[in-house]
DNA sequence: ACAAAAGTGTTGTCAATACACCCATGT
DNA sequence: ACATGGGTGTATTGACAACACTTTTGT
């Protein structure tokens, strides 16, 4: 982001107070700070078909219009929680994949009717048992490749809906350099031609297999192997299995070619 | 972030509509949202005698308590736009440095009386004119070292803001890695060993002044020579000065030595 | 049954690159 | 004292070749 736009001047040190306005509620004149709606927007990506995908919401009463799983945060309820929350109602699976918050969008940037801030999460999954449950009265959801989202006949997005899904692939894409996440999207026990099809699929791009190799198993912690091998589907030698390891971050990270 | 924390079963499911209860807005019965307070707080980042330091605010009626810059977001006002305002109030500059979103912090996580969600923002600036200009009533304002926060003696931090620096000096840290944002801790003119007291100093390391040299300056568009040398200040050999350049990432990143 | 072919995963080699460490020179 | 330029050894990476294990196909 470029730096400070230029702030309305009409506004600038409207406040006596450097702390800000908040600092005014310990004083005796408690003001009622002004209240917006906080909701939860989720980009919930997965591999299909080895392709990158997003789950998108068929909204009833808006033909071809798609947003984003999300609603109001409770007043009490902690946004993680809230987020949490949200995933599992979206997926109905639990305990698996990635959770993290992605960034927060709001102000009048937004439609009038979401008037309020969004805090977008961003969660990475395995290839889930689809479609997604549906119990009674839920729209559809589909995973859309990312890709179509910007080709002509792709869906048409909600809001600022399209922007949280660039953004939430873009930091995904990142996060796979210096980070174990890809294991994310592969199951609790995969082989290394999994994790390299999650890397070729996220980045649009063809790893060498061997080198592949030799930079995750040389890293610590990145997999470790479980010692068994897969039962050979459809021809080839069976590959070995592993898990995701401990490590949090890749030290060196596993560039991507050029940018 | 680990998967998904249980969520709270009373929750799963409460809401008929995958979209969300946003949903229902759209339904002929408009249900109110629950409206939440939504303040926006700044890490401003500097580097003052080589150390680098975060700006806190000393509120009024509590001694030895401190806080981050900010305040309460209007309601129509956009975050960077609110996070811009309180920026120049709290610096007195404008047009300079780097201003972008941290992460949003909120929920049950934070002290009753600020319940609400704070829209966390991070700034890297250079030296400023210290100290920051002090209008009537203005509380006074510190630059801290970042070490000294953790250190016994330092500054008791208001709510979660201790957090929330610790993230802020983290991202700096990070993006040093792979963008030219270090340009943004320094003048508008500013030679090679400034730079990389940038380094030195968020780092906390010592970097080899001929490798530093040839790094950045084989990275097309991290930094553009100005074309004339500082004046000599106390001996030793005049260095050239550099603008920084149009490049938005580095590639390849320049790495911390472990982590 | 057996052999050949094709598909997939694993191991090994070599060159290009990037980097840490050190020395030399100019002002 | 400090900025700048150059040199050398080591580690990492990219490209590619060779090998191992399995299924499929043909005779």
């Amino acid at each position: 982001m470029p730096p400070a736009s230029p702030p309305d001047p009409a506004r600038v040190s409207r406040d006596a107070d450097a702390v800000g306005d908040r600092g005014r509620r310990h004083g005796s004149a408690t003001v009622t700070p002004p209240a917006v709606a906080v909701s939860v927007d989720l980009v919930l990506l997965t591999l299909r078909a080895g392709r990158l995908c997003v789950l998108l919401i068929q909204r009833a009463r808006r033909p071809a219009d798609w947003a984003l799983p999300g609603g109001f945060v409770d007043g009490d309820e902690d946004l993680d929680a809230s987020a949490a929350r949200r995933l599992v109602d979206a997926t109905g699976v639990t305990g698996t994949g990635h959770l993290e918050q992605l960034r927060t969008y709001g102000g009048q940037r937004r439609e009038p009717l979401t008037c309020g801030v969004s805090v977008a999460y961003l969660a990475l999954l395995p290839n889930l048992p689809q479609p997604p449950p549906r119990p009674a009265r839920r729209p559809d959801g589909h995973w859309w490749p990312v890709e179509e989202l910007a080709a002509p006949g792709g869906p048409i997005l909600a809001v600022d809906h399209r922007r949280i899904v660039i953004d939430g692939v873009e930091r995904a894409r990142a996060k796979l350099e210096y980070t174990p996440l890809a294991a994310a999207f592969c199951e609790d026990e995969f082989t290394l031609a999994d994790l390299r099809r999650v890397y070729e699929a996220a980045w649009g791009v063809g790893l060498d297999a061997p080198n592949f190799r030799r930079k995750v198993l040389s890293t610590p912690g990145f997999v470790v192997p479980v010692g068994r091998r897969t039962s050979p589907r459809g021809g080839g030698r069976p590959a070995e299995l592993y898990r995701r390891g401990m490590a949090t971050a890749l030290h060196p990270p596993l560039l991507r070619r050029s940018v």
